[in-house]
RNA sequence: GCCGACGUAGCUCAGUGGUAGAGCAGUGGUUUCGUAAACCGCAGGUCGUGGGUCCGAAUCCCACCGUCGGCUCCA
């Protein structure tokens, strides 16, 4: 099977479902963390909550807890709110923080808890607190409420001591919540909020979010013609438009080599494949509500008959494949390790609510591999995939990884021995290596433990990374053996890994990680050549041609090279054009006049930073073929934090 | 899939019952210019799709499709 992404430490309010913001981003004045807003927050959500019932006297109240960034508060209320009634709300809140009124915190037996919040008519809280362990609390099965002003809740706090306490907050948005995250149970209305210490922490919350927006991929890859995805063709099912085919072609060639160095076998396996494999693999029974298919495929010559008849299905993940491509002889424990790789593309039905741009999507391209080997070399394997998924995030610059092991879940296949060897190898292969890292206990999914690797991107947010598993489900469905030194057949170990994940979800992360602005290696536009005067013949002097010219020599040399380079002959201000390169994102800008073409130099316009006139043309080319050799990040970008490698270096010094 | 909002030109948006608008982009011309937008013209839309109400619908109602913010789920 494949890597899961752990959601515990995703679930949380965010305006992204890939990623979440860093505290240290928004940076809380006088050092505060986002723990001790939590009194702050839930305390504004109270507030909230009180306006609310005094807008709608009759609402139900749900749950309503500190957040990062902020708090929300579920109701359910007689009709959907409006972005008027949040105004009224905000209204009301902000004259309770101005009365200053205190929070009080009571204590009521169980019994009384349930008596009085029936009285209250809110059937929510009655079942928070029939749902309450009696033994647990320190006053033995008691609850405690919080009140202030006329608004009581159940709550075991704390809060702050006054409502003037609160200086800074925003009610964001409204949102449909199942109660208790349900899907089964009744949908009620979200309202969420954020509250800081001070206006200026809150201006500086509201200036990240517009700067998220400004990041956005879907805005991006519009404005810079990267991708589309139009509803004819399919919703979820990205086009790849020229430029961000560019980045592509680039990240999977380097992917090739990478993969080619450090002895993996790179295979094509086909898009679909006969209900027989997915019903083996366990895939029809544990994903085939996310599958295409089935396809029904006359098989044979004559009448299309039940006999004749098969099913196919699209494939959703490349595993099933790759073992079949182990399977396709004896394996002697002398080609082990085996590593086997692919960018495969799958397909998988999502559900239409859960679409956005290219993060999630219903077609993408995964960067697959899976290594066979032997017990022996497993932790040895691990290791290897480990390295070279730091040296992925470093080369991108992505700063920060934070790494987990997710053990063996409740529920699982597999006996607790093979668990042991397969959290042990992953484990050694961390420890052998001095990183830190935190364990995920029971993280795993249902047939392998894992290591995750979470990085920053530049604006801080925390990004699902690399995944390494140890699969113990394949290896048995499937009977993957080879034959050891002793002839026997013996059981191969399967570790699954991807670095990118998607390419479809990693490149939409590198245009919002990158703002666009790509460095030299990967950009689809590395330089722009924009002639100063016009090519036009017959002007009498015939500094116009020789420019001209000149500009198309300079093109040539560039292209000659490899570079991904254009001339702007068109009639236009220079002007505009600059400003079109730019927009275009284009790494350099070359300016060519009379003085560069009679001097055999070029005038440098970066796309950002300042401008350097009379440069020898060779010098230029020397300068960005190394700037593209090293893959460089652009001068225009800045890291949120240490790099991979810095952060790693250190790490392992403090151990 | 669920809750809510939204869907007008390639993009950003105006237009709320009476003959479809702007800026940018596109295009034709003029301008010949040294580092982020020269000037003038033209063209471009069965107002997401399908029904309905009405003398008349971009505008009101219903269904569907899609997008956005969440929920749920995930690479």
């Amino acid at each position: 099977m494949e890597p899961r992404v752990d959601l515990s430490s995703q679930k949380r309010a965010g305006r992204s479902l890939f990623f979440r913001e860093v505290s240290k981003m928004p940076k809380v004045e006088r050092g505060r963390s986002e723990e001790e807003l939590i009194p702050l927050r839930h305390s504004t959500a109270h507030v909230m909550a009180g306006a609310v019932l005094d807008v709608f006297p009759d609402a139900k109240l749900g749950i309503g807890p500190a957040i990062r960034d902020g708090f929300y508060y579920d109701f359910d209320l007689p009709r959907p709110l409006t972005p008027d009634d949040l105004q009224r709300i905000e209204v009301r809140m902000r004259e309770v923080v101005k009365q200053n009124v205190p929070f009080v915190r009571e204590s009521m037996t169980r019994e009384e808890g349930l008596r009085f919040f029936a009285e209250r008519q809110q059937p929510y809280k009655v079942e928070l607190i029939e749902g309450f362990d009696p033994d647990e609390g320190a006053a033995g099965g008691s609850v405690s409420i919080y009140k202030h002003a006329n608004f009581v809740d159940l709550c075991k706090g704390p809060h702050l001591e006054r409502t003037g306490e609160i200086k800074a907050f925003k009610l964001m948005s409204i949102a449909g919540a199942y109660w208790r995250g349900d899907e089964h149970k009744p949908m009620l209305q979200r309202i969420y909020g954020t509250a800081w210490p001070s206006q200026a922490d809150l201006d500086r919350y509201l200036a990240q979010l517009a700067e998220v927006e400004r990041r956005d991929h879907r805005k991006l890859g519009r404005d810079l013609d990267l991708f589309s995805i139009d509803d004819e063709l399919g919703s979820g099912l990205v086009l790849w438009l020229p430029n961000l085919s560019v980045v592509r072609e680039e990240l999977e060639s380097w992917w090739r080599r990478i993969h080619h160095e450090r002895g993996y076998t790179l295979v094509y396996t086909p898009h679909i494949a006969s209900e027989r494999i997915y019903q083996r693999s366990g895939h029809i029974d544990k994903y085939g509500e996310n599958m295409y298919g089935p396809l029904e495929l006359e098989q044979g010559e004559g009448p299309l008959s039940a006999e004749r008849r098969q099913r196919f299905w699209i494939k959703p993940m490349n595993c099933p494949g790759h073992v079949k491509v182990f399977q396709s002889r004896v394996r002697s424990y002398r080609e082990l390790p085996l590593r086997i790789g692919e960018l495969g593309t799958v397909y998988r039905y999502e559900r239409s609510g859960t679409l956005h741009g290219m993060l999630r999507v219903r077609g993408f391209t995964q960067d697959d591999s899976h290594i066979f080997c032997s017990w022996a070399d497993a932790q040895a394997e691990i290791g290897g995939v480990f390295d070279l998924a730091m040296e992925f995030m470093n080369v991108f610059g992505y700063s920060d990884p934070v790494i987990y092991l997710s053990t063996r879940p409740a529920k699982r296949l597999g006996t607790d021995e093979m668990w042991d060897k397969a959290e042990g190898a992953l484990k050694e292969a961390l420890e052998c290596r001095k990183v830190a890292y935190r364990i995920d206990e029971g993280g795993g999914v249902f047939y392998a433990p894992k290591i995750d690797i979470k990085m920053r991107d530049a604006i801080g947010r925390e990004w699902q990374g690399p995944t390494i598993q140890v699969d113990l489900n394949l290896p048995e469905r499937f009977d993957v053996t080879y034959v050891n030194e002793k002839g026997e057949r013996e059981r191969a170990v399967m570790i699954h890994r991807v670095l990118y994940g998607s390419l479809e979800r990693f490149v939409g992360g590198l245009i919002e990680h990158y703002a666009g602005n790509f460095p030299l290696w990967l950009s689809w536009l590395q330089v722009a050549v924009i002639p100063l005067k016009p090519a036009k013949a017959g002007d009498g002097s015939g500094a116009a041609a020789r420019t001209s010219e000149y500009a198309d020599e300079v093109l040539a040399a560039l292209r000659g090279r490899g570079f991904r380079a254009e001339v702007d002959h068109r009639d236009a201000d220079m002007r505009t054009k600059i400003k079109q390169a730019q927009e275009r994102k284009a790494n350099y800008m070359l300016v060519i006049g009379a003085r560069e073409a009679e001097a055999g130099t070029v005038s440098i316009r970066p796309r950002h930073g300042a401008q350097e006139q009379g440069v020898p043309l060779r010098d230029f080319l020397t300068r960005i073929e190394e700037e593209r050799r090293s893959k460089a990040l652009p001068p225009d970008f800045h890291g949120a934090g240490p790099s991979v490698a810095e952060a790693v270096a250190e790490q392992r010094a403090g151990t």
